[in-house]
DNA sequence: CTATTTTAGTTCACTGGTGAAATATGAGCC
DNA sequence: GGCTCATATTTCACCAGTGAACTAAAATAG
């Protein structure tokens, strides 16, 4: 795989040229959107690898993650998908992995029939307790040479740009019912 | 689809429990990953949404605007690999959808015959220049409220980041020949 | 020059993720 | 109660991306 750094240097040039072609693109906001987005995919190839060795993939740790982080260890698929913003077909298919490996358990809500209870098990959370200190020292080493003040700033930019993409979807409206 | 503000708000939560149980955790920089990752994958998902109307996707699209920035408008498969960071196979596909499209051609090279040279046609760079500025908006309004200042802030943090992840790859060796 | 190794690209089988339809339960209305 | 409508999950068919095996053409070694 090419370095990170080299594709980045293409797509600066790339823009650069496409901005003389057509003057009215925003060149500024389309490198930080591709830079995002460069960065954003190989980081998340990056932790890929970092859990292969445990054969879990991202997704389902992640769906393992928030029960893990859940003060009574449950959920249900509706609630699942809305953090993870996966849709409710890969939820399905997550929690059948999951529950195979004896990871989480399914069960029927006595409330509402319709609703399925998600719920991490022990063997669940010695599996997180176990793979989770080993990555440490990566996400660390990911921020190396950065300083208190530009994480903070780097966190309240993401944030910012968070805000915007929840506005953007609301200001163009997909169909008026 | 559940709104990203609220997902993060989820997140900080989460790690914010995690972080109790396992104080080892670099608790900052967790939330800068998870961040980053939820961000990123939130635009992608607006910029394949944008891209829908046209009937092309993202990882398609970008193959043909790297052709499109291309002085000579031509490159290789292997070439447009290291650059989209797409495996070989993948690029098989797009470049099988592109041509089918009449988007670029695809012919053998002279100088070395295992090569293939891919080349945007005339009609695909019309269908760039016709799809672009209709983008122009959104890219822009994602990041509105960023001053020029953060901005440039914005663009070297990611950079600083890139270099991190290279580094990253080559401080933990796959494996000794 | 032939034999081996390396490089470029494709094919195949599989994993991961999505939209649309199906199923089943709950909620509101008369 | 029965009828309609909304909600929660699953199933099915498909799109997107990957690793391993294959093919063909350089490059290199002896």
């Amino acid at each position: 795989m090419a370095r990170l750094g080299d594709c980045i240097t293409m797509m600066d040039e790339g823009i650069g040229r496409v901005g003389q072609i057509l003057p009215d693109m925003p060149e500024a906001e389309a490198r930080l959107t591709r830079l995002l987005l460069m960065v954003g995919r190989s980081f998340d190839e990056t932790i890929e690898q970092a859990l292969k060795p445990n054969s879990i993939n991202h997704s389902d740790f992640l769906t393992l993650m928030i029960l893990y982080s859940r003060p009574d260890g449950s959920s249900t698929p509706g609630e699942l998908c809305e953090y993870t913003s996966q849709g409710a077909t890969n939820m399905t298919r997550i929690a059948n992995a999951l529950v195979k490996r004896g990871l989480i358990t399914r069960g029927a809500s006595e409330e509402d029939r319709r609703r399925v209870v998600i719920r991490i098990t022990p063997s669940g959370r010695r599996f997180v307790q176990k793979l989770l200190p080993p990555l440490f020292p990566r996400v660390s080493a990911a921020f190396t040479g950065f300083s208190d003040a530009e994480k903070r700033s780097f966190s309240r930019l993401l944030r910012k740009l968070a805000d915007n993409l929840d506005h953007l979807d609301e200001a163009s409206p997909k169909d008026a019912p």
